[in-house]
RNA sequence: GCGGGCGUGGCGGAAUUGGUAGACGCGCCGGAUUUAGGAUCCGGUGGGCACUGCCCGUGGAGGUUCAAGUCCUCUCGCCCGCACCA
């Protein structure tokens, strides 16, 4: 709207008074909520019975919803509706997840504390949703940084601690120098914080590891119940994640400090060429290795280099390979050569065993690193026996260059003979938890002189996060200013100790909160197993692709976890997962920074919830990323107001009744065609939003049915002779009560208007529209005519014509005679109900 | 480099099993209404032409088939994921 006389854009000339204009913002407040009251009691299970479990990942709250929340959420309520409608008792819960580094920093830059910001935020989030009218049980609501909910996450920490799943390591780990914190892996995208875009630093800590490499086989292996019920490419990214290679482990003895150094390797099979050594310049026996050799110094200087490298720089492939010589040599176990030891960065500490044998013949970057350094190359393995082939000769088949076996029957051997072990390797690594931030769950044990780490009881719980004045992070946590809270006595020795002030990655608090919405009042447990059980797992979960190798990893690690523990009985969580495709606007991503965001509440005041939520829908295919057009809402908008007269200029026919009625019959249908049009119509739309709700998951096309029905019928109910049959009115009825009825899980709040106007109470909990074959079948049928191929006319048989008919009926068409003109019959196809297709040669 | 996805009107997209390409919507054009504009409603709208009709048309080139947006081969372009992982 250019000028704003108005804030709510009213049907305009709709009626000549008859009716009363379509006014979203006045009627969306009166209905807002009553299906959501409804809804809260049909959530209670009943007894025995599985219900179903409609999940979209929960807000952070951060700011306000934007798009791509309306789009998830209205994706989840539209399957919500339907699968209620259908039958099935629909779990739709939500919440907050409210722990973290936004909310914290929102705090620091606004001068108030994270408690009070999220909870500002939550309340501006609560109007968002009431204001676009999703069908959502808010007595299960929870937040994460509630201590009614962390309680638990403390509590299965300590779970997890008496696993031994979560522990502590010296180890080097990602910082972020701008959040001052460090990040699990799964949070460093190319190198740099996945919130903020800082460069990660390495830095060698002592931190808190939940053990999710234990779970990696797994992880890997359930994913098969996945297949086909997740996007294969977030399958794909797990699976690339989790990186599980095949290989050998084998032992290269070293003489001068009398010790093996294991290797990992997946080509066993070419120990043979294998003519150097690397070691990690974080390997411990680097330092070790060298002293006394006179390269001490050169070596050091190295490892330094290396660990001062950024890690995109480290893991830049193109970069030219450095090193530096040990000047020790190891033992090649397969032929007793003595091979020269380098300490090299493109060998990375933490995966394998941090050092390898280099295979420069098969290897392209040990390859590198022999051209770099005028290293020799030996070939020990070839494609064809006697052939030279090009070097690095990398491809995983061939035989031996030494006796000609087969590679897979030489590796077999080759690991044999040098007392090596097959083994599996994972790219997968521990999962680190502490955070050095204020605003995050407590992690409860204490540290104690006398007896270590020790956890807490579980009656210590929660272990409250204290209110601390300064949020800054520092490298250090904020809590350890807050001295009283800090000093504790140890629950083993009671002598004095210290709290753990680190806190927990945010990613802990949403790996299980699924599981505490079917249970969210339990105050003996995260969760009750039985009633867990009547729900889980998750039959439809929505979300953004963004949380493929995150949250979703994650949550199953968890999932298998409380499944070992015997509080669940399934391994998935999530048994369906659609993750939807982001909406941009003027070709990049919403952002402040960027100026295109598109606010949801404003378009709902102009054009109400029901037109947003429609066009979010509407605008494509859902798992695809979309462009928001500001001229598109509009038309979304314009089929409401065409839907709201049509259904009062039904309401108002005399011979259609005043309540709602059932389908007119087959049999009364035969003899009108018009009114048969009109329930045909219904049906069709019946058929496609039915599907394109349900399996296809397809929602701008059953938007696109809806709109075609209504325009059907407008155009019918304009064109509606004055004499028109009570059969035809009545048809009209069936028409604008099964749009209503179809459009409801869409746009509910004018549904629900509109049932009401004929005649219905609840279209919330009417059931689901079936759909009857029986009123598309049609007495003739439109079949499209082909010669060889090409379009050439369209023919109009009754549906039971048998080919002989339909194909005099072809030839003898105008445009259909001309092209057969002195040509000779070759064949003729005819696809019932389709098209006849005519194939001729001239002759 | 490896893995996955996608290329269809001016735009977003539809075509569910190989069977009338362009549903539905935006935009645009015309009409009605209006003092005018906007809004609203109705109609038209892939391109070309010797325009009652014909030809071309789903990134490009081939192929299979009576029939290809859909299947196959090659190729170009874009997007996403992974990548010094031994």
């Amino acid at each position: 709207m250019t000028s704003d006389a108005t804030t709510t854009e009213a049907t305009a000339h709709a009626d000549e008074g008859r009716f009363p204009a379509y006014e979203p913002a006045v009627l969306e407040p009166r209905w807002r909520g009553a299906w959501e009251r409804a809804h809260v009691a049909s959530s209670e299970l009943p007894p025995a019975q599985d219900g179903t479990y409609v999940l979209e990942m929960l807000p952070y709250p951060s700011g306000r919803l934007h798009m791509g929340h309306v789009k998830n959420y209205t994706m989840g309520d539209v399957i919500t509706h339907h699968r209620r409608r259908s039958g099935e008792v629909v779990l739709h819960p939500m919440g907050y997840d409210s722990f973290g580094l936004p909310a914290e920093n929102a705090a620091i830059k606004t001068g108030g504390d994270p408690l009070t910001v999220t909870e500002t935020n939550i309340r501006g989030i609560e109007e968002d949703f009431d204001h676009l009218g999703w069908s959502i049980d808010w007595t299960r609501k929870l937040a994460t940084h509630r201590p009614d909910y962390y309680r638990w996450t403390q509590w299965l920490f300590l779970r997890f601690f008496e696993q031994g799943l979560a522990y502590r390591k010296d180890a080097p780990v990602n910082w972020c120098p701008t959040d001052q914190t460090v990040l699990a892996n799964e949070q460093v995208v190319d190198g740099l914080c996945e919130r903020c875009g800082s460069v990660v630093e390495k830095r060698a800590l002592n931190q808190w590891y939940f053990r999710i490499t234990d779970y990696a086989q797994q992880l890997l292996d359930d994913m098969e119940e996945l297949e086909g019920q997740w996007p294969e490419r977030v399958l794909t990214m797990q699976r690339n994640w989790i990186g599980r290679s095949e290989g050998a482990t084998i032992g290269f003895h070293q003489r001068d400090l009398d010790a093996t150094i294991e290797v990992f390797t997946t080509r066993p099979d070419t120990l043979h060429g294998a003519t150097f050594f690397v070691l990690a310049p974080e390997h411990p026996l680097v330092g070790p290795l060298t002293r006394g050799t006179g390269n001490e110094q050169a070596v050091a200087d190295y490892c330094d280099a290396a660990a001062k490298l950024s890690s995109i720089d480290r893991s830049n492939a193109e970069r030219e390979k450095t090193g530096v010589f040990t000047g020790r040599t190891i033992t090649n176990p397969a032929n007793g050569e003595e091979i020269p030891v380098w300490v090299a960065d493109y060998v990375l500490p933490d995966y394998g065993a941090g050092a390898l044998m280099a295979v420069p013949a098969h290897d392209e970057r040990d390859f590198a690193f022999a051209q770099a350094f005028d290293l020799p190359v030996r070939r020990s393995v070839q494609s064809v026996p006697g052939v030279e082939d090009e070097l690095p000769y990398t491809a995983k088949d061939g035989v031996l260059v030494e006796g000609g076996h087969p590679i897979a029957e030489g590796a077999r051997t080759i690991v044999e003979q040098v007392g090596g072990e097959f083994t599996v390797n994972y790219r997968l690594r521990d999962w680190l938890i502490s955070r050095q931030r204020y605003w995050g769950c407590p992690i409860p044990v204490v540290h104690c002189d006398d007896c270590g780490v020790v956890p807490l009881p579980d009656d210590a719980l929660p272990v409250l996060l204290p209110e601390v004045h300064d949020y800054q992070p520092k490298g250090q946590s904020p809590l350890a200013a807050a001295e009283d809270w800090v000093k504790v006595r140890c629950p083993q020795c009671s002598s004095w100790a210290r709290r753990e002030t680190d806190t927990m990655d945010t990613f802990v608090d949403s790996s299980w909160y699924f599981l505490r919405y079917c249970d969210p009042q339990n105050g003996h447990a995260p969760f009750d197993r039985e009633v867990v059980d009547r729900w889980m797992p998750v039959d439809q979960y929505i979300g953004g692709v963004e949380h493929a190798v995150l949250h979703l990893l994650y949550a199953r690690f968890f999932t298998k976890v409380l499944h070992d523990l015997d509080m669940v009985g399934f391994r998935e969580p999530f048994a369906n997962l659609f993750t939807q495709g982001m909406i941009y606007k003027d070709g990049a991503k919403m952002s402040k920074s960027k100026g295109n965001i598109v606010e949801p509440l404003p378009l709902v005041e102009r054009y109400g919830a029901d037109t947003l939520r429609t066009y979010v829908l509407f605008l494509g295919p859902p798992d695809q990323d979309a462009e928001w057009q500001d001229t598109g809402i509009g038309g979304t908008r314009r089929f409401l107001d065409r839907l709201w007269r049509y259904v009062h200029g039904v309401a108002a026919l005399d011979g259609a009744g005043q309540t709602i009625i059932a389908s007119p019959t087959v049999d009364e249908l035969a003899d009108d065609p018009n009114a048969r049009a009109l329930v045909a119509a219904a049906h069709a739309a019946i058929r496609r939003v039915s599907d394109d709700i349900g399996p296809r998951m397809q929602f701008n096309t059953a938007i696109a049915a809806l709109m075609e029905a209504t325009n059907t019928g407008t155009k019918a109910l304009g064109e509606r002779a004055e004499d028109a049959t009570e059969l035809v009115d009545r048809a009209h009825r069936f028409l604008a009560q099964t749009i209503t009825s179809l459009v409801q899980p869409f746009a509910p709040h004018i549904a629900s208007e509109l049932w009401t106007v004929l005649g219905g109470e609840a279209v919330w909990s009417e059931p689901w529209p079936e759909f009857d074959e029986a009123f598309l079948v049609q007495d003739t049928v439109t079949l499209a005519v082909q010669v060889n191929g090409k379009l050439r006319g369209q023919i109009e048989v009754s549906a039971d014509a048998d080919e002989a008919e339909i194909v005099a009926a072809a030839r003898a068409d105008e445009k259909v005679a001309a092209a057969l003109e002195g040509m000779q019959p070759v064949k003729q196809i005819v696809v019932p109900g389709r098209l006849v297709n005519l194939v001729v040669r001239p002759g």
